[in-house]
DNA sequence: CGGTATCCAGTTCGATACTG
DNA sequence: CAGTATCGAACTGGATACCG
């Protein structure tokens, strides 16, 4: 091996994982499970903004161009319900929504930003190798 | 900082995020542009089985029950455009066909299994939180 | 063996309008 | 300020059948 001593292929990846993999046991993989929810068209970008600081719901909205208020209301109460992301309600005149991450949500921020930093530095491959002919 | 030194938050997660962020930069993202790709239903089982060994089409086809021939065709597919995947042809009687990992594709599992690793420790923190009542 | 073609159901997402 | 309601377009995935 050129790398060292990195056996990726042996790591967490295939937990358990039975092969003939049982019909309906992909689809309870925590893992796919997990991806489903972070990869769609907003939550990522949400837990980002999120992961700096408290946002308030037309901060968010602000600072998203492009999002819908349904689509932002919709993201963030699945985030909510995954327990993420949580929700406070200030009870002043016009009413006040404080989004933040919670401790399981700013525990995912470390291995998601390891497949960013993986997606930033080789997603150019992935485009030129689209992009190529045949 | 009660935790040491990792400042998450400042991670390249939100690599040259601006704010509010343009309306069509989300979707260039490479990062949920790489989510996207790899949470679709049967993507991530299949690079897990191709992390072990190359595998032949059929082979794929008896280790992953119920997926059918136009879905794993169609996965492997995408998989190959996107240069993650290589298909080689054994000009043979009858044809092979074997599928085996790129280096690129290789590369992707070290933080893909970190990020596989968190999910398998918290996604149970996940699940009680989304059944719960209130 | 290693696929493709056709058709169809379910889900996601956006636009638009309206509310306590 | 912080959302919800309604509708429709586009995309995803499954069943089934057929092909070089």
């Amino acid at each position: 091996m050129s790398t060292g001593d990195t056996d990726v292929s042996a790591s967490l990846l295939d937990h358990r994982l039975p092969v003939p993999v049982p019909a309906g046991e992909y689809d309870r993989c925590p893992v796919t499970d997990l991806l489903r929810r972070v990869s769609d068209k907003w939550t990522l970008l949400l837990i980002t903004l999120l992961g700096r600081h408290p946002h308030r719901f037309n901060e968010l909205h602000r600072a998203v161009e492009g999002i819908s208020p349904r689509m932002l209301s919709r993201t963030l109460r699945a985030l909510e319900s995954d327990g993420l992301v949580e929700r406070e309600v200030f009870p002043t005149v016009p009413p006040g929504v404080e989004y933040r991450l919670t401790p399981l949500g700013v525990s995912l921020l470390e291995p998601l930003s390891a497949l960013a930093d993986w997606a930033v530095a080789r997603h150019a491959e992935i485009v030129a190798v689209r992009q190529r002919p045949a």
